[in-house]
DNA sequence: AATAAAAATGCAAACGTTTTCATTTTGAAA
DNA sequence: TTTCAAAATGAAAACGTTTGCATTTTTATT
């Protein structure tokens, strides 16, 4: 009465039940998955046709249980609801898919506590490797991943002597890219709009780059100049009307395009036009940045090359438990003159 | 000489070391995860101390292929680079973080077979649910997942008797909110910029609610006015000053608040000003739509909302196999009327 | 046709938990 | 103190695969 026993529950067949259609062992059937090459063409064709009759669907929870890979990646961003990783994330993604392999994903808004749950709650699952962005984490959770020789790749910001490999770009020599940019232009009267360097090694490095080039130059800038100022258009906008409401640099600075872009819709608010009255500039160059008017003027960080390269690197850290050459990636930077910043000429500045 | 058998590889500790370190069973160690009241106090504490001692990380996967849950749901979205759906992802993933689940999120760029493909990839891991954008879906997706029994959400668009549960917006109550407010405002040279519909029942059911309301106030509008335009700011910005530079209607009703962000600017390009020239018009209203200058009129699609609602319906469907109540989750719409559109007035108009 | 080597397949023991059932311990009532 | 029920814990059998090793089948060689 009861030959149904190693039916799964739920009517969802198993690796037994596709084995005995085909008239096959298990292992042939696991093996029909593996390592295909390994079975005779007839046999390949009977196996094929009784897991398609029956619509099996492997168990990779249960493989992943015997050999060590669970074919799923991690990735952990500060934040997901910004357009500062959305491509970089995509890429990730759609490389890993490629690979038959699947992306655990969450955001930690920059709270790195959160961001150690994070990774033992993904550890839990059995990651085959994580991405973590920027050089800024929790002791606990470095050494969790390391106890468990599960590869670690840091992405976006980018040095030559970083503990982790990294994949990403030398977020200081963007600082550096801007800043020369803008004086090169003319300006001195500059404001500088960064984000919490808190827990932010990427606007750290930016923030650190500008400062130098400026101080070749013999700029200084005054503090009420070097504002806070959140990932946020709106709250961008807002801190940029009050500041050049009684005050008015010839250039802004921004630590990123989402600010850029709220120092822009500031200007066109308050009348003032760009880069006439004001130029601005920003750090990223995201989807978006080209398309505003004037464009942005800005330094291009390859996104989509980061989350591809991220991706790779992992894979072949977990295939082979070696880094690909060369050891970290350090992608290129390019600054995008665009319209939204201008020489300066007499009639503007403060 | 061997006696370390029952640790596992790489150091990594299992349930069983911290079972002997805490002098229980293993049952015992997995019962303070699971059910933590049934051990006393003394006995909870010491495996605490020996797990924290250890580092022990449980393993899910082994756990899930005992009892049927893996703590992952899955999340298919068209698109992940697209301020579009951001804000409902990162909303739908902290809400499952915390819950103590993770998600597994893909994108399938409007491409079903993509889509189905994917969901057998999640299945593959266990997903303990999923949620997937709109009502067009491959039936073979569908299938796998009703024998499986696995809940499934549709969400973003709502539809009274849809088949799946769904949590979401109508979006043709919202193609028609966003029409009657231009309607109201005299506009009757209108042109329509929006997606493919193809897949896309959001697109298709936003244009179903505009032409429904156009048709009562019997507007026509000719087919070289109806424009078919990619979910991209530079896509539509450029097919926006194509247009314009050949036809000027009063008012643009665009599918979505990306391309009207690409219209905004295109029309700051062409040196129009947006409302005396054109009125904008977008549905969504997801970050950023509020701060352009003007702020661009829209129907807010709580997107939040969405994603949490979706998580907790997911959560409570695999927990209790019940849907909550109220069974389908209809979000509100909410026009919101900003800067971008204005009366109708004499000077202008085609 | 006989034999050896290679290729294909099967058997059964893992993998690290959870859970049922049985057993022991505890606490309360007599 | 006993006695009994309730609470806490332990022993061992799953869960659905993969893989090392053993066995069978095929192919190549003589």
């Amino acid at each position: 009465m009861n030959q149904r026993r190693t039916r799964s529950r739920k009517g969802a067949p198993g690796i037994v039940d596709v084995a005995r259609r085909a008239g096959v062992s298990p292992a042939t059937v696991s093996r029909f998955y593996n390592s295909p090459d390994m079975l005779k063409v007839p046999t390949r064709n009977r196996i094929k046709q009784a897991a398609s009759d029956l619509g099996y669907i492997r168990d990779r929870m249960a493989g992943a249980l015997h050999n060590r890979f669970s074919g799923s990646f991690g990735l952990i961003v500060p934040t997901i609801d910004n357009a500062i990783f959305a491509e970089m994330i995509e890429a990730f993604s759609l490389r890993l898919q490629m690979q038959d392999r699947t992306m655990l994903i969450a955001a930690h808004g920059y709270d790195l506590e959160l961001e150690t749950a994070i990774v033992r709650s993904l550890l839990e699952r059995r990651i085959d490797g994580i991405a973590l962005v920027g050089f800024d984490h929790g002791q606990v959770a470095l050494n969790m991943l390391s106890q468990r020789d599960v590869p670690v790749v840091s992405i976006w910001n980018y040095e030559d002597n970083a503990t982790l490999p990294c994949v990403g770009a030398d977020n200081r020599l963007a600082g550096q890219l801007i800043a020369e940019h803008v004086v090169e232009y003319g300006h001195r009267e500059i404001a500088l709009l960064f984000p919490d360097t808190i827990n932010n090694d990427r606007a750290r490095s930016r923030m650190a780059g500008v400062e130098g080039v400026l101080k070749n130059h013999a700029i200084t800038i005054n503090e009420s100049r070097k504002i806070n100022c959140p990932y946020d258009v709106g709250k961008a906008k807002k801190i940029a009307i009050e500041l050049l409401k009684i005050d008015r640099p010839s250039a802004i600075i921004c630590g990123n395009d989402v600010i850029a872009h709220g120092v822009m819709f500031a200007c066109q608010y308050l009348g003032l036009t760009v880069p006439r009255h004001l130029s601005v500039a920003g750090i990223g160059d995201f989807g978006g940045s080209e398309y505003l008017e004037p464009g942005l003027t800005t330094v291009r960080l390859p996104a989509k090359r980061i989350g591809i390269a991220a991706a790779d690197t992992l894979l072949t850290l977990s295939e082979t438990g070696m880094l690909p050459n060369p050891t970290n990636h350090a992608m290129p930077l390019s600054l995008k003159k665009r319209g939204s910043t201008a020489k300066l000429s007499e009639d503007s500045g403060a």
